[in-house]
DNA sequence: TAACTATGGTTGCATGTGCAACCTTTTGTT
DNA sequence: AACAAAAGGTTGCACATGCAACCATAGTTA
């Protein structure tokens, strides 16, 4: 008596198709940074932008608006604190925390990621309508809250 | 003299929302893994597909039909020939290349992933349309395409 | 106040990743 | 045939990631 095998239509699920898409959009994104010269990973720019809106976050917070775990995000700002980018303060109200600042030259770095950004997004939604982006962003909203019950926000 | 400040929209460029959709993705279906007592990771699972879809494909073949940096692979299927999820066999017509099969156990637990991947597919999914799906895919096909310049196919 | 619990960060461990250098075998060119 | 160039795999290196264990500080409770 066998088990039932579940059919699954890889073809017309949406997951592989969102993951494929992504692994596309990160390597040409690294291949843009590299091309305006910038040494710096992804996933820097990413703390660099959130450090960019809102200073002194504290490593806590940044592990959580960056959707990574507290040790992931130590050993990225570590890398970062050895470039330069930014400095570690620990915070006065709780000795246990750090406070997270940009420096001159992580503020610096920051400024010049931006055009390469705007390259690799213009690539990428070259021929979409603002229906089918803002289409796209609803379903992909929804997907998230499929998973965590929770109201997505970037 | 200052350079303009490209402004970029984030939060309804589409590019974010993809990846942070990918995120979760991933962590949920690391999750349901777990929870159906499955020892393997998302990438190995990919790997048993590809093999269970045509079985003794080259390490080559393998990499790019997965995407994926020719070491990258060579040593996902070192971990997985550890596992005894697979076997490499040096071809015969060119003694450079080797040819990758799936083992008895490696086909079992292959099976054992169906359930769990379509229970992930299911919760992904629960309250898309058919014309959602569609729509989704198609844009995502049309972001490939805008990067790599070639049809997109999964 | 003393003792227990919770929280913020760091570190060890295992996984996955791309690039570049290297070895071996093929293939292509004089 | 002899040399050069290309192709398949492996390995070193640097990076990113989550989990669990651990330390130090903070908060709670007996």
């Amino acid at each position: 008596m066998k088990v039932a095998e579940p059919k699954i239509d890889f073809e017309n699920s949406i997951g592989p198709w969102i993951g494929k898409t992504t692994k596309i959009m990160d390597y040409y994104m690294q291949e843009v940074m590299s091309r305006h010269g910038l040494d710096l990973s992804k996933e820097q720019m990413i703390v660099l932008k959130k450090l960019h809106d809102q200073d002194g976050l504290k490593q806590n917070e940044l592990a959580s608006l960056t959707y990574r775990d507290k040790s992931s995000l130590a050993r990225l700002l570590s890398k970062m604190e050895a470039k330069n980018f930014i400095v570690r303060k620990q915070s006065e109200e709780d000795k246990r925390s750090n406070e997270v600042f940009l420096t001159d030259e992580g503020r610096r770095i920051f400024h010049r990621t931006r055009p390469a950004i705007k390259e690799h997004l213009e690539t990428m939604e070259q021929d979409l309508t603002e229906e089918e982006k803002h289409h796209i962003i609803q379903i992909l909203k929804k997907v998230q809250f499929n998973f965590t019950g929770k109201t997505a926000n970037l």
